[in-house]
DNA sequence: AACTACATCAACCGCCCCCGC
DNA sequence: GGCGGGGGCGGTTGATGTAGT
């Protein structure tokens, strides 16, 4: 590494901190629009004043639709001791084992809490009672790894035998179980296409609002099933646009808006709408990083 | 009600790996 | 084979929320 490397981005012009709303919506429209073939001029192309990285981890983490959001269950929590013991600190690896779930996610969740209860099962020498096969989630898991597994790191069969390890079945079997209906346009059709940059950018840096919200309702509209359902989405729709001013006199492009209102209303407004729909809508915004 | 301590988690940072040139 | 850049990963930080006093 000698010499450093330069920095993906100029860090004096990037925006730093939370994600405001509009910022996701955007985010989201442009992925679902043409994809991420490439992060660095993600934010460029999708006039966001953020580092790729950051668009990269926002994505991953939170607007992706199939993350799964929620507490983890005991179930999962068993698992991800299970798999420390054998992958160690390779977060990537233990998230892999749970469809929707993030490393970082995991990661938290181990820092936070589990990693506590694991030094208490190892204090108490309890963790074989906790984790015995006949637990209902053990009894559902493969007590062996995956033959790629074993072989592409041989410390890792030695310290799976020694923990007693019990993994979850190849997940790649079974049926993924996004938390929210919701249903992204692939975006690798789109990857191969190369964009016209001049045009895309003055396109996403004179979008309305309003235009972003349209494509919001498009990619919802499809997954409505009853009436009730429609109803609430048209309701928050109506109220998103009102709020954010995507109706106002001026019809001023988001861009300004963001600059008019600060982090904390713009929160306000979203936890406005979500308390009104939440409650009767199981897939509200809220529900899927909005 | 006010203050403090602790818990949680989203986001950033920096390093490493891989791949294309 | 060396180099540079992008993607990915793990560690850490800091803001925010919550419980306790």
């Amino acid at each position: 590494m000698g010499g450093g490397r330069s920095p993906c981005c100029d860090k004096s012009k990037v925006k730093k901190g939370p994600w405001s709303p509009a910022e996701d919506v955007r985010l989201v429209s442009f992925i679902q629009k043409h994809g991420h073939p490439n992060w660095p001029s993600l934010p460029k192309q999708a006039g966001l004043l953020r580092c790729g990285k950051s668009c990269r981890l926002r994505w991953i983490n939170y607007l992706r639709p199939d993350v799964k959001r929620g507490n983890f269950t005991l179930e999962e929590e068993h698992s991800i001791i299970h798999l420390h013991a054998t992958f160690g600190n390779k977060w990537s690896k233990i998230a892999s084992h749970f469809p929707g779930r993030t490393d970082n996610e995991i990661k938290n969740v181990w820092n936070t809490h589990l990693k506590k209860r694991s030094l208490l099962m190892k204090n108490n020498n309890d963790a074989t009672k906790i984790l015995t096969p006949s637990s209902s989630f053990a009894s559902n898991v493969s007590n062996e790894l995956t033959n790629q597994e074993k072989t592409s790191d041989p410390k890792l069969t030695e310290s799976t035998e020694a923990a007693g390890a019990i993994l979850v079945e190849d997940i790649n079997d079974q049926p993924s179980t996004p938390s929210s209906t919701m249903s992204f346009k692939s975006s690798n059709s789109c990857q191969d296409k190369p964009l016209n940059h001049d045009e895309e950018i003055k396109s996403n840096l004179e979008t309305p609002l309003e235009y972003e919200v349209d494509q919001l309702w498009d990619m919802l509209e499809p997954q409505l099933v009853t009436d009730h359902e429609m109803l609430e989405v048209e309701n928050w729709v109506k109220l998103l646009e009102k709020e954010l001013g995507s109706e106002g006199p001026t019809g001023q492009p988001d861009d300004q808006n963001d600059q008019n209102k600060t982090m904390g209303e713009e929160q306000a407004i979203w936890c406005k709408i979500s308390d009104q729909i939440s409650p009767l809508w199981p897939t509200s915004p809220m529900n899927f990083g909005f």
